[in-house]
DNA sequence: CCCTGATTCGC
DNA sequence: GCGAATCAGG
């Protein structure tokens, strides 16, 4: 199965959107996880918050940089590099994918000082702007902040045969950084989609679904006993 | 065990 | 460039 534009496009915006290597690789079809991982990679996409390698490089054998002095490595010695110094400017996401069924809302921890103990890596890359939203939460770096999608889409997402009932609408395909990827209805359902609104400039999501998204915690007494859940209620399956 | 992503390396 | 094999953490 080759990567068309529309494949790589579809990897791109899955992964973008937090799903997993799996999960995309299912839907795409044809292609390993492992694929789905190794084109990432070479798409040059951020890598996500992964289970592994919060350690410095594996005692693994080797860890001098290879001198290759056209020495043609008489016995597979196996030497996996560090890699100490790959291209991953990348900041660390706290969030994890978000959970199928999870909601977004309320990630602001009580203390209120997110700022505190952010090692905040400043990539050069990424410029950290702390801006303050409508509800005021603070933005801590891009892509900390994970969209609250990834409900595993069933199988046939938006596919290349939109259906009537999500013409018009947002689909995941049509995600970007500049629009609102607050979901809307049920992955699954037909009528599925995503806000698509201008986002809030720095934020995954238009202004007025930042300030679902983002709420400072309230007091238990305060808050109410049914929070907003952009899924709705858990659903079994 | 299952899952995850990362990395390597033969093709 | 591709992706299976492998690794390593949860």
């Amino acid at each position: 199965m080759a990567w068309t534009d529309e494949r790589i496009e579809t990897l791109k915006k899955m992964w973008e959107a937090g799903q997993t290597a799996s999960q995309i690789a299912d839907e795409l079809g044809g292609v390993s996880r492992n694929a789905v991982i190794g084109k990432a990679h070479r798409l040059g996409l951020q890598s996500r918050p992964s289970p592994v390698r919060p350690n410095e490089a594996r005692p693994a054998e080797a860890p001098a940089a290879e001198v290759r002095a056209e020495e043609p490595a008489p016995t597979v010695s196996e030497a996996r590099q560090p890699a100490a110094a790959r291209p991953v400017a990348a900041v660390e996401a706290p969030t994890p994918a978000p959970a199928p069924e999870a909601r977004p809302a309320a990630p602001v921890s009580a203390d209120t000082a997110p700022a505190a103990t952010a090692p905040a890596p400043a990539a050069p890359s990424q410029p950290v702007l702390r801006s303050v939203g409508p509800g005021g939460f603070v933005r801590q770096s891009p892509g900390e902040q994970q969209p609250p999608i990834a409900p595993a889409p069933p199988r046939r997402l938006v596919p290349a045969k939109p259906s009537p009932e999500i013409a018009g609408k947002t689909s995941l395909l049509d995600l970007s950084d500049k629009i609102c990827k607050w979901p809307l209805g049920h992955p699954g359902e037909p009528d599925f989609h995503f806000c698509g609104e201008k986002v809030n400039p720095g934020f995954p999501y238009c202004v007025a679904h930042c300030g679902h998204a983002y709420q400072a915690q309230l007091p238990r007494r305060d808050r109410r006993p049914a929070p907003p859940l952009p899924f709705g209620s858990p659903r079994g399956r």
